[in-house]
DNA sequence: CGCGGGTTTGATGATGCTCAAGCCCGGTGG
DNA sequence: CCACCGGGCTTGAGCATCATCAAACCCGCG
């Protein structure tokens, strides 16, 4: 299972981790599988994990007082997954994070993390490369939110993301992209006519 | 003007920097002057620099085929400001950047910048934090524009920085909030009397 | 005084939500 | 093997929120 999440580092990184480093990592990161609909995180509760996907997929979200899920994050293989605010800071999440399939997933505990794979600078500069990209990716989901109509979501997530229509159910990325499921099964009958 | 500067790092790094590093800065971060209006960067430029606001306020946006303003991020004095994806990666932003009063910012150029100051840890150490507290942030703003009514939105923001309305011109902040501005002068109407 | 930027107010309409019903399909049990 | 069940998807009708367009207003400034 490690290996999986070495050969991710190596391609990050584009270089070779040494056997020590490798060792480290396979240390700290416990492999852990959860079935469909279990929870990872779940609101409330502080994230005292740093997790890499090896298999599966997850959706993180909250619950509004009408019940109904308000789907912020999707996560397939090789995504890192947490909530990185509750994570860092040691404040309860607001969200709730659950497989939406079977999952294996990598978990690094807290402490593990700030004070062994912190130390090291492959890991730090790696988070702060992904955390920078994370937050390229997040001002675009800010604009598309407030200029663009429910179809151009669909398409620019379609082309950005085309498996995530094979691997979740479509009221689930409608959610993420901020419709409800009756808007998108409009777009997506409408956009195949035209 | 570097003062300022000197000051905000000391205090968000938690001690106190050197007199070698405090000329590093000096040298690298170039003062710079901007009247109302005057553009920081153009869309379809490369961000060339990293700038501290030292005095004044501005807005970033783009500008859609009908011509109008989308307003996506807005900063006062003692923030940040550029396209961090542009100035990083050396593509073209998509965005503008303008102030809305007289500015004085500090601007630290690209190689500036890579060669001298990413070397510094401190330097290094608070970006890193940055970012990732501006990560936090936008998941939020990504969040509350899915999930929140524009009165929501405006009161949200009210609280949080209620210094942009003394700033700001409604209008800009509207569109910031992802809403017209008519619809931000009728919550305004509207929350006051009830 | 008149001009211009910003704000307000009103009327109308579109986009996308809600609620409700029906459909499709794979899985389970009789 | 078929009937039934349930989850997910679709379809339709009515409706709320918010955008658009247009006009008026306010006020500081030349």
């Amino acid at each position: 299972m490690h290996d999986t999440l070495i050969a991710y580092i190596n391609n990050a990184l584009g270089k070779t981790l040494s056997e020590k480093d490798e060792h480290l990592l396979e240390s700290v990161f416990k492999p852990k599988k959860l079935r469909k609909h279990q929870y990872m995180l779940q609101e409330g509760e502080v994230c005292r994990f740093a997790g890499f996907i090896v298999r599966g997929a997850c959706k993180q979200y909250t619950v509004d007082k009408s019940g109904k899920e308000n789907i912020i994050g999707l996560f397939i293989e090789h995504w890192w997954v947490g909530d990185r605010e509750s994570f860092m800071t040691g404040t309860p999440s607001p969200y709730n994070i659950e497989a939406v399939e079977d999952v294996e997933v990598l978990l690094a505990g807290r402490e593990d993390f700030l004070n062994t794979l912190s130390r090291q600078p492959f890991i730090n500069e790696m988070m702060n490369v992904l955390t920078e990209k994370h937050s390229f990716h997040l001002i675009k989901r800010v604009h598309a939110a407030h200029t663009l109509t429910a179809e151009e979501r669909y398409h620019d997530l379609h082309k950005k993301y085309p498996e995530f229509f094979q691997r979740f159910p479509q009221h689930i990325i409608a959610s993420y992209l901020g419709m409800t499921k009756e808007t998108l099964s409009r777009i997506r009958a409408g956009s195949g006519k035209k």
